[in-house]
DNA sequence: GCCGTTTTCGGCCCGACTGTTTTCAGTCG
């Protein structure tokens, strides 16, 4: 992944911010978001660009391609250190505060010389704010409480922590009487990785029993705002929860408005006006007489503005709309296309499920085959041994032969050593039916000794997935550094499938690494990488995350038939060293 | 600042809720 498109996006985004906090011109600021989200996922490296290419993005034109070739150039870019150096960084910061936007913040510097939120909040406990414009004491309040949520959580949580508690409440929500449908929708519907509160979307004619039922959930420590038509809440952990409640007929517009993403939704809106329509929640509509043309469904929705439906984990604004256009939106892989699971641990090493309940478990799910893929030895704590692993093989073997309808593969997650070689030797690793290598130490190497140790786990021919390749932990860990690119070509070019991780704390590779990966013809396979029978139910957010790459199920090894798969394990393309 | 099957100028998505307004601005999504 080129790092520079990233430091380039953060740029037009920060200026973006100081615009709208120097009150300049919203439209400005406003394109400058979008140039920085049209760089941020932008396939080529910015730096291997020249001025008329760069102009070429989508969203970035003539000014804004300067001052990126200016940035590329002088690593700086005169009009924003001027904009910084105008206000200071605290005062961006203020905005990171719930309810402070930017013209508050302005307000507070220019009136009271406050950049910082130390200096907000004495300015608070002083009273300094009672004679500004607008800062009533409920604003004082709300600052002051938004500071705390900003200091204590930090804002997102988990997928499966937000999936958990949005099933939880639409289904209480479901028994309520007048409730015609309830679901969850926003970047949970979209399988973002992780996710900054919960909307919940409901249709009923009268809203009032729903919102009633919604502020009275148990798990509710706090009414941030409640509405006839929007309730939100704060949950015991934290969480913000937004319901919303349409009439039944504008249940199609409604989902598709609070599906998002935002930026999707101003394409579509575009798209209406161009139209001469007006889309908003409540359904598609005629700008000159007023009438609803269509709100049932999404498909009416889309349909009507000359679009396919298009999936929720694809609605980013990465290029979904254009592909829509012409036709070409990919049939995406789904959870029911997957007839295996290629990484799975038991408790001979540190799973906590025997050998024989992971694989009842899996064949419960209806898999056609079923790899079992336990530590290697030198992930010394594991305690694994060349004795143990053939005990566990010959196992494997036995209950093959007892399975009906599922193929047992046996196999290992192997550890990739910093200089790209694995545990055992070939004529060990050829006894397996497939090789997961994974990087689970030295996760600081330079970026360019990282890039050749992945390279030659590639090109290792006894390695057929890449497991979870970055090593990140959201929230704990910070991915390794390597030149990707270079990476996903190895895979490419060696017939190494790369890992979509299901575990959701690594979602490792992500979803723009594997837009990135997939251009270069890389094979991917989602795995659970379960520990537990509870986590091969994981992969749903694997499946999600590939979704959002645009992976189909021939994309996936694991959606093959078995004879497929083999093939593919053979590794033709390299040949032994 | 960007963009064009109405446009090279004049638009730029749309609505809910809060707090401080006495008719609306700011913030959020």
């Amino acid at each position: 992944m080129p790092r520079v498109n990233e430091e380039v996006e953060a740029l037009l985004r920060e200026y973006a911010d100081l615009l709208a906090i120097t009150g300049g011109d919203a439209f400005k600021a406003r394109a400058y978001e979008k140039a920085a989200r049209a760089v941020a996922g932008h396939h080529q490296d910015l730096a291997t660009l020249d001025l008329k290419q760069l102009q070429a993005i989508p969203g970035v034109g003539r000014s804004i391609a300067g001052k990126i070739a200016e940035y590329l150039e002088h690593g700086q870019v005169a009009v924003i250190e001027q904009a910084r150096a105008r206000i200071p960084a605290g005062v961006r910061a203020l905005t990171e505060i719930p309810t402070l936007g930017p013209k508050k913040a302005m307000l507070l510097y220019e009136e009271l010389g406050i950049s910082s939120i130390e200096q907000l909040v004495d300015a608070i406990g002083q009273e300094r704010l009672n004679d500004l414009k607008g800062f009533g004491p409920k604003t004082a309040e709300n600052i002051l409480h938004g500071v705390d949520l900003l200091r204590s959580s930090g804002g997102r949580v988990l997928i499966d922590v937000a999936m958990e508690l949005a099933e939880e409440i639409v289904a209480r929500l479901s028994t309520v009487d007048g409730c015609e449908r309830c679901t969850h929708a926003g970047s949970l519907r979209r399988f973002r990785e992780t996710i900054g509160d919960v909307d919940i979307l409901a249709a009923a004619t009268d809203s009032a029993p729903l919102m009633a039922a919604f502020r009275e959930l148990d798990l509710v420590t706090e009414v941030i705002a409640s509405g006839e038509k929007k309730t939100s809440i704060r949950t015991t952990r934290g969480l913000q929860v937004d319901l919303r409640v349409v009439p039944p007929d504008s249940w199609g517009a409604a989902l598709q408005y609070f599906t998002g993403s935002q930026a999707h939704n101003i394409r579509t809106r575009e798209i209406a006006v161009h139209a001469k329509l007006k889309l908003s929640e409540y359904g598609l509509f005629d700008v000159e007489t007023g009438d609803l043309v269509v709100s049932r469904t999404e498909e009416d929705v889309y349909e009507r503005l000359g679009l396919p439906w298009i999936p929720p984990p694809l609605r980013e604004d990465r290029g979904e709309i254009e592909a829509a256009l012409r036709g070409e939106l990919p049939d995406l892989v789904g959870e029911k296309d997957l007839r295996g699971d290629l990484h799975t641990h038991t408790d001979l090493t540190d799973g906590i499920a025997s050998l024989e309940e992971m694989l009842e478990a899996a064949a419960a799910r209806g898999y056609r085959y079923y790899a079992i893929t336990d530590h290697a030895p030198n992930l010394v704590m594991q305690r694994m041994t060349d004795e143990k692993m053939l005990a566990q093989r010959e196992r494997v073997r036995e209950l093959d032969r007892a399975y009906r309808g599922m193929r047992l593969l046996h196999g290992t997650e192997l550890n990739i050593d910093p200089d790209g070689d694995v545990d055992w030797p070939a004529e060990f690793l050829a006894g397996f039916n497939l090789c997961v290598a994974s990087v689970h130490s030295a996760f600081t190497q330079s970026r360019a000794d990282t890039t050749r140790r992945l390279v030659r786990a590639c090109e290792n021919p006894h390695v057929n997935i890449l497991g979870h390749l970055t090593g990140r932990q959201i929230g704990h860990r910070a991915p390794i550094d390597a030149d990707f690119d270079e990476v996903f070509r190895a895979c490419a070019r060696t017939g190494t499938a790369l890992e979509v991780n299901s575990f959701p704390d690594r979602l490792d590779v992500r979803d723009e690494h594997i837009l990135h990966a997939k251009r270069y013809g890389v094979k991917f396979a989602i795995d659970s990488d379960a520990h537990s029978i509870r986590d091969l139910a994981q992969i749903r957010y694997g499946v999600g995350t590939a979704q959002r790459g645009w992976l189909t199920a021939d994309d996936v090894i694991n959606t093959w038939p078995l004879t497929r798969l083999q093939k593919f394990l053979r590794k033709p393309n390299v040949r032994d060293a």
